[in-house]
DNA sequence: GGTCCGGACGCAATCGCTTGCGCAAGTCCG
DNA sequence: CGGACTTGCGCAAGCGATTGCGTCCGGACC
């Protein structure tokens, strides 16, 4: 590889100076700056980002710690991401969480050992990380699933507000029993909008009953008019479901979805589902661990980003 | 950060010591070796990825360079690879590329300075950072979209006889005039699978009509009685405009597509698709990568795994 | 008792860069 | 014409590891 010892020689002058016409760190005469420059062009020079990583402390890297598991929604997240990190000048080291503990943990550690500026996290179930994290001063931002802790930064969707709103679209069309297929149990995701969900009920008047509340839609069948769908991972278990039992969605069974999927009017009838502004999650996660590693004295923020309803006929509407 | 200095200090020996108990470099005394051990365990020492990689030159990373515009079809593909760089040790730096030859020449550069051990790259349509990546002699693998010469390793699906076979299987059901629906237009799976398709054609008996190839599907409405979907990108807008334009599918119009969606069975009629071994392209790609990075002068292999038919009916049978 | 040898460990150079300090030459002004 | 400033640049000390050479010591062997 070309090093700045080379570029000097070519150029004339001490590595001291190629240093600093690279970074601007202080004043170069004109020429020298020329010649300095031309010798970089010649000789092909990218710089090294290890050895100056040691040096200065900085890696100028962000870790992305996240559960790949859960991919069609992830991939956007991860490409708001990368797009923002790449705009200020970081890159990303990716690792998959796989959604336990312990990989978590081992991630962690080595996003560490290799000295990422700071970390974006998607906390597992019960995540151990976090902790360790806070402990040891690394900035991180939690991006996705939230800790009801306000004492880090974090981004997200609001949960609870929004399937609460679901819920009473659905009451107002006259549904009266209204049941909930929820993700993922553990995540706070799930958790917040089951509450939504609960939310919701209440404020339509309606009486929370826990046998409406389950994993899969098969149990619900029959038992409600109306469903309220956790998460896209489920989603397309509810589908693939009724179809089988030949309940038609919209008319035999009302239903409004957490999260917009790729396909959602592409299939008969097109989903009605709440959209998270995945981008702009994305880039809001970035932002606030930027802000962070620059003042890591900030005050923690929660930032809820509100989902959009895409409303189309499986709620029943026309 | 704790750094080996600390952990010598508290264990009485020097670095030179700790440095060969934690690689197993050269014997150390039983007793010794405890109690570096110990201290290491006390300091919570982590050791420092950077200053390791400034002197031996590696970095145990490698850089994945790839499109992330494509979201439903990438976010497994790196699951594979992350897993599999992982499971060896390696750690991923992950950069999009846009798709665009220029923001893949500025990946490259980054994961050159970043001295990834090695390359995955999705090149774009007139990708530069390839040649340069060969000048520079960085181990790269190419992924998904293969070059014609076979100068590099490369992992990707079989994309002609694949094709064909699609192309084949509408033959056999009947129909006479089959049209295709590319992808991205300058892609070399795109013109692979253009390829495989007039090969399908030949085979079947069928000639080949250039106005029957397009980039959507408006302009074969009416004129084909069955359609191969050149990738993913395109199979939902096939889909959406059939549908819009009151064409069924499987009846008034035979659809068999390259690549599987998540909501292949989702929607009415199920698709007919050719789903790639994804997993299995991410872990080869890998390890095709390592074991260039381990023998830097093994000649070039290129691999092509052959997707599998998952035969569903929009293509009309039942 | 001298020589040799292997085992156990430390010294210090090195990787490629950043940066505090210092030095020389030129400019300005009283 | 002699300080006091500027301006323009180089020296060399790190950053935290790895690793080729040495040193020291105790036992085996003749």
């Amino acid at each position: 590889m070309v090093t700045m010892k080379e570029v000097a020689q070519l150029a004339g002058v001490s590595i001291t100076t190629v240093s600093h016409v690279i970074n601007e760190t202080r004043a170069v005469a004109g020429a020298t700056r020329d010649r300095v420059l031309q010798a970089i062009e010649e000789t092909g020079y990218t710089g090294d980002a290890i050895a100056r990583s040691l040096v200065t402390g900085g890696t100028k890297s962000l870790g992305l710690a996240v559960s790949l598991v859960s991919h069609p929604y992830f991939a956007e997240l991860i490409a708001a991401i990368e797009a923002e990190a790449t705009r200020a000048g970081y890159s990303l080291v990716l690792i998959d969480t796989r959604g336990e503990a312990e990989s978590e943990q081992a991630a962690v550690r080595m996003l560490r050992s290799r000295r990422v500026d700071g970390v974006l996290l998607t906390p597992t179930a019960g995540s151990a990380a976090l902790p360790e994290l806070r402990r040891l001063g690394v900035p991180t931002v939690l991006v996705d699933r939230l800790t009801v802790a306000q004492d880090t930064d974090q981004v997200g969707p609001e949960n609870v507000q929004t399937t609460s709103t679901l819920v009473r679209h659905l009451a107002e069309l006259g549904h009266r029993r209204i049941g909930m297929v929820t993700g993922t149990p553990g995540l706070a995701t799930t958790d917040e909008r089951v509450l939504g969900y609960r939310l919701g009920l209440g404020r339509a008047g309606l009486a929370w009953d826990e046998s409406l509340v389950a994993g899969s839609v098969e149990p619900l069948l029959g038992r409600v008019t109306g469903v309220v769908v956790g998460d896209h991972q489920v989603l397309a278990n509810v589908v693939r479901t009724t179809r089988a039992s030949g309940v038609r969605l919209g008319t035999d069974l009302a239903l409004v979805a957490y999260d917009e999927v790729e396909w959602a009017e592409l299939v008969d009838p097109p989903l009605t589902t709440m959209a998270q502004p995945v981008e702009e999650i994305g880039r809001t996660a970035v932002r606030l661990l930027l802000d962070r590693i620059e003042d890591p004295t900030r005050a923690p923020q929660t930032i809820r980003l509100v989902p959009e309803l895409r409303h189309r006929l499986s709620c029943g509407c026309h």
